[in-house]
DNA sequence: AATGAATGAGCCTTCATTCAT
DNA sequence: CATGAATGAAGGCTCATTCAT
């Protein structure tokens, strides 16, 4: 009975492969024949399965969302304190960029590539982001609860933005010093 | 007698022309028929004057790195302390994302769309990062000359990625709410 | 309801009108957009039917294979002995350069367009020319089969070699008057 | 005084690039770019020295009609009867096709092609094949001048047939198994 | 004599999408 | 649910030639 297996295979495979050639490609180098060859898939399974491109670079980008956050939080599991934490949330990013070969960040790299901030795909990149800067917030509200509403969030937007900063720039410069001032930077902050 | 203004007339508004593209939609989603047509040229003068796309991509950058450069000096132009040109900086940040409309860094869009390292594009945004890292190194020198070099170097980068993170989500949500807590943080740092 | 007939008919329909333009103009001289226009089709469906132009090269040189080893067994149907099969193809050469208006072997001619040797191209032409020396082996062989292998291979390959000979000059000099001296050789050979 | 030798200099330059990309890549594949390119000279000058492509190539035939004859006269130098220097003109013909590796008749190769039955290229090719054809001629004479007129044309002809069928297929097999058979043959000629 | 910018048609190939089967 | 033929605009680039300098 692969019935229940199967159902959906044949979008999950094309989501599989959409999500390794977008990513290691680009969103618009990617064209749909090398997709749905690679997916060993036919022209119109992929329009059955998906309304149009950006439909497809929409669900790359939810699904990446969760992997990428799953990632993290496996990266933070055995952390206890949220200094801690935060700190892991930068060597993970050490970590991550290594792996990814510096190839950097799918949202940000998609932002590039879309100028029109109306794109489905600029939503997906802003909510992915928004939920990080909420993720650093979420830790600066658990590490210092004393301090005001408005300087906790100024120390989550300054953890955000150090972030990414270091992010794009080790992507850049396919390099680690980015890393290691970020690193000592959020020690003071904390 | 037009001789003389004339020479490389053509190279300069395909230049001209291409550099405005290429900043709106993408250096991949501009195709060289849109870049001729608009600088009412034929295809054979494009590829006279330039040897291929990524030729002219590379002079862009080129320009790109003088002009941004150019329009950061002349915000410069009236600070007097390096603490006031080091937020001048920041405050030039928010001038120019407003006035491009927030479509942010060519540098780092076009970083976005070229995975592949060793692109020639790749080497002129690195330069141009590059170079913005030393200015910053050159504020720092000036600022605070009793700190260690160590510390020197790690306040530079800190203001050089918190300068990109801001940039980058100054661009992604379209807002200026990063660069108010950029703001904030440089004054500490300082 | 067409629908039967109807299947791969654009395919055929290429490869018939690229067949005639690829004998007529030549391989490299014949665009893909003249070969569409003749053929009533859209530049997508030719590269759904054909991987490439090169794809469609090897498939013409396939099918003319078939269509002249047609003709030429056309020629040689009525003929009883294997002197008058082998007088025959001499004969067959003549009226069917006749009817090309001299313009030759496609086999040739496309050897000549092809300088590089590991061309799929270069594969089917060597195919057909060794097909066509077999032919001659396989006439020898019922001629004169009381002769040495040797010698039957040695007369066999004479009788290609003139074939070959006496084709590419009555292409060149559009004239009849190699052919008359090639079967008075055969003649002698035989 | 670099005057007298530097006298159409270009012009020479130009010939003997364009002589060996001719050959090497076919006349249709070469551009005038890649030419001018090699023999470092400004498309201008190209125009000047020559009327056009056609023309150059027709220069290029000319000078490979001397190049061509030249080598086979140095091949025959040595030779005392018609015999050997007919054998001798075979044993040229395996020397020459190892040493150009097997690219063939640069006439052959221009006709397969030039469909144009009027082209200019074309006259070089049938006058340089024509001359071939006398050169056989000659030595028949030579050889067996008590035979009939006819006889004897028709024997230089037939040795002409056997060499351009052993040219092209040597070509075409990249191999010398058809040099051996028209060796053979010819010693049975004579 | 020599230069090289300028031309525009043409090169082969890929694009995202539709639709009849 | 899956197929793949069909579309036609667009992709980057080369073509042989002209002409003002």
């Amino acid at each position: 009975m692969p019935a229940v297996t199967t159902k959906g295979t044949k979008r999950a495979e094309i989501l599989r492969v959409a999500s390794r050639l977008f990513y290691e490609q680009g969103y618009h180098r990617t064209g749909i024949q090398q997709i749905i060859d690679e997916a060993d898939t036919a022209k119109g399974t992929f329009y059955t399965c998906f309304k149009s491109k950006e439909d497809l670079g929409v669900a790359w980008l939810k699904a990446r969302h969760q992997t990428w956050n799953g990632w993290l939080q496996q990266a933070l599991a055995g952390k206890r304190t949220t200094r801690t934490k935060i700190l892991g949330t930068f060597e993970f990013l050490g970590n991550w960029m290594k792996d990814c070969d510096y190839r950097g960040c799918a949202f940000l790299n998609t932002l590039g590539e879309t100028p029109q901030a109306d794109s489905p795909l600029r939503l997906e990149i802003a909510e992915h982001k928004s939920e990080l800067h909420d993720l650093f917030r979420h830790f600066v509200a658990d590490h210092c609860p004393d301090r005001s509403e408005a300087e906790r969030e100024h120390i989550a937007t300054t953890l955000f933005l150090l972030f990414e900063g270091t992010l794009v720039q080790m992507q850049n410069f396919r390099a680690h010093w980015p890393l290691q001032s970020a690193l000592r930077q959020v020690e003071r902050l904390l």
